[in-house]
RNA sequence: UGGGCUAUCGCCAAGCGGUAAGGCACAGGACUUUGACUCCUGCAGUCGCUGGUUCGAAUCCAGCUAGCCCAGCCA
């Protein structure tokens, strides 16, 4: 084992403090997601923080639904979260909760605060509170309705509840302070009317917490220590702890935040990714050119290189934006070892060995992986005609080629040296057919060390090949112009981002093996192929890796 | 002319007063039944800028500059 000094990130080490302080004698963590979209790379990096802390520390991690706006949430959101969350493996056991559950908690905590004189029922419109609120550089007034009596607010808080009141008519206000320069302490809104049916609670209720109410409220009663989340909520922290305060807590959480993951070029916005579907320029939250989590599982990423991911990329307060790169890198180093590789021709161009006798096939012993061995074998069928890749031929070589040229002899991957003796083109100057000789004695697996070649190919086996369609898709985003288009706010979109590639051939057994139940094929970085439709036959061609960086033909 | 946060290589990111880790990317080279993988090698005389404190500063102090977030009855 190597003697590597890992470092702790930030809140590692406020949580040590904590721990060293007594602040607090264990660790419970959660992710909280509101159930209104599809989990995405980003989210992955809050559940694998928040899960990997509670394991880190021997501690506890829950899984609660931040259900507190029935506006915006759906049960279909629900279920897709759960499964993403599972599938990234972090296993909330028994700890799953919906801040649903605790609105009666809430209540209760709404009503102390205005017992306490701590909050009031405002009258004010919504227009209205904006305007009392002052802006970034003026504080605020106060409400007319600040100054009613306790009695006056318990009874009109109850009448909010039992649906007295229209929405928007009267909401529920701490009284903290207009003239705080942090907007959010200038008497926040923290219960508003909604008669609305709630996913959960059904029509229970018509009055529901606010984010800022409801959220310390949850993380106080589940006993989470740590309250982890996202930079553009360190303003609410004062809030938050005024709550739990106010609240009077026992247990009193801690907010922690650090900086979301970006991906530098990248589209992960919401509203951006809804009109990407709506306008049919994807076809759903699980397109291969997302990185939704469902999109991500799609294109073969497996859970591991995800985590290997998030885990590369450390965790801070600068706010940064990763390179694809790093996450290409995760999948090809969690995939060469685990999964097997076959030979898949993209673009196909006949092969024709001269010397092989015509209507002889063998079935050779292909290894699945190289690099392997505990991955065995399979027969693949060869002979006289055979595909292989265009670009793997050509009619003049620059410097350097080491494929297959006029009197040059390559590898074919696993069956033998074959050496160009003549081709074919067709009127269009295509080549159609390239003709070889094969030499037996060069079998692979022979121990035959006579002489060597410089290049090695891929092929199949034409009269058996199967069809495939191939999709290749590229980064969305157009790289030179960035994600956004700073004028009017819309996306640079990549028109050519999918390829459908039609007269590819694979081997056969593509369509059965069981084994190669997981695909994926990044080229040069940017493509990838749709796992979805092959499923759950999909399997890792053999060029994965080779293709990461092929070769650049100089100009 | 408010408040909060951030600034270390093209991209992430360690560093916490003792003289700049690591990864990705990139570039050379070796090896090779995938031009992949693997393996070597190179890649910040400098830490946004300017001053100050100190024997010594990326680390402490002051002042600038730049970027991000905040004026939902969203989360």
């Amino acid at each position: 084992m190597e003697n590597e000094v890992v470092s702790r990130n930030f809140i590692e080490q406020e949580i040590d403090k904590d721990l060293a302080e007594g602040v607090y004698d264990h660790v419970c963590t959660r992710f909280p997601p509101e159930p209104n979209g599809y989990l995405h790379i980003g989210h992955a990096k809050s559940i694998l923080l928040n899960y990997g802390l509670s394991q880190k520390y021997h501690g506890t991690f829950h899984m609660r639904f931040d259900d507190t706006n029935p506006t915006k949430e759906k049960m279909e959101f629900v279920d897709s979260i759960k499964e993403d969350i599972l599938w990234l493996g972090a296993d909330w056991k028994e700890h799953l909760y919906f801040a649903s559950d605790y609105f009666d908690t809430m209540y209760e905590c709404a009503l102390k605060l205005i017992r306490k004189g701590k909050a009031y029922v405002c009258d004010l419109s919504a227009e209205q509170i904006r305007e009392y609120r002052g802006t970034l550089t003026e504080p605020g007034k106060e409400s007319p309705y600040r100054d009613r009596t306790v009695e006056e607010n318990l009874e009109l808080f109850q009448a909010m509840r039992d649906g007295k009141y229209q929405d928007g008519e009267k909401v529920l206000r701490a009284k903290i302070d207009m003239a705080s320069p942090n907007i959010n302490m200038r008497d926040p809104v923290i219960y508003r009317v909604a008669r609305m049916t709630h996913h959960n609670t059904g029509d229970k209720w018509c009055i529901y917490p606010m984010y800022d109410f409801a959220h310390p409220i949850e993380d106080a009663v589940e006993g989470i220590t740590h309250s982890i989340c996202t930079l553009e909520f360190e303003d609410h922290r004062p809030l938050y702890d005024w709550v739990v305060r106010e609240c009077e807590f026992e247990n009193r959480p801690r907010q922690i935040e650090f900086a979301k993951l970006y991906l530098t070029n990248v589209v992960t916005g919401k509203r951006y990714i809804k009109k990407l579907v709506e306008d049919g320029i994807v076809d759903g939250w699980d397109d291969p050119r997302l990185v939704s989590i469902a999109a991500l599982r799609r294109r073969g990423f497996t859970p591991e290189s995800i985590k290997m991911f998030v885990e590369m990329c450390g965790v801070s307060k600068a706010q940064s934006s990763v390179d694809y790169a790093m996450l290409e890198y995760c999948i090809r180093e969690d995939l060469k070892l685990k999964k097997p590789r076959m030979m898949a021709i993209l673009d196909p161009v006949k092969l024709v060995i001269d010397n092989y006798p015509e209507g002889q096939v063998e079935y050779l012993d292909v290894p699945n992986n190289l690099e392997n061995e505990e991955l065995g074998t399979r027969k693949v069928p060869f002979g006289r005609e055979l595909y292989i890749e265009r670009e793997d031929f050509m009619e003049v070589p620059p410097k350097k080629y080491f494929r297959l040229f006029p009197d040059n002899e390559v590898r074919l991957m696993s069956a033998y040296f074959v050496k160009c003796v003549s081709f074919e083109k067709d009127g269009a100057g295509n080549v159609t057919t390239i003709h070889c000789t094969y030499d037996p004695e060069t079998k692979s697996g022979s121990g035959f060390t006579g002489r060597k070649v410089k290049g090695t190919i891929h092929w199949v086996y034409a009269p058996t090949a199967q069809k495939a369609e191939v999709r290749l898709y590229e980064n969305l985003v157009d790289e030179e112009k960035g994600v956004y288009n700073k004028e009017d706010g819309s996306l640079n979109l990549n028109p050519n981002s999918l390829t459908v590639l039609k007269d590819c051939y694979v081997e056969p057994g593509f369509g059965g093996a069981k084994a190669y139940d997981s695909f994926q094929f990044v080229r040069n970085g940017y493509f990838c192929i749709d796992a979805k439709d092959s499923r759950p036959e999909a399997l890792v061609f053999n060029r994965i890796v080779s293709l990461k960086s092929s070769f650049k033909l100089p100009k």
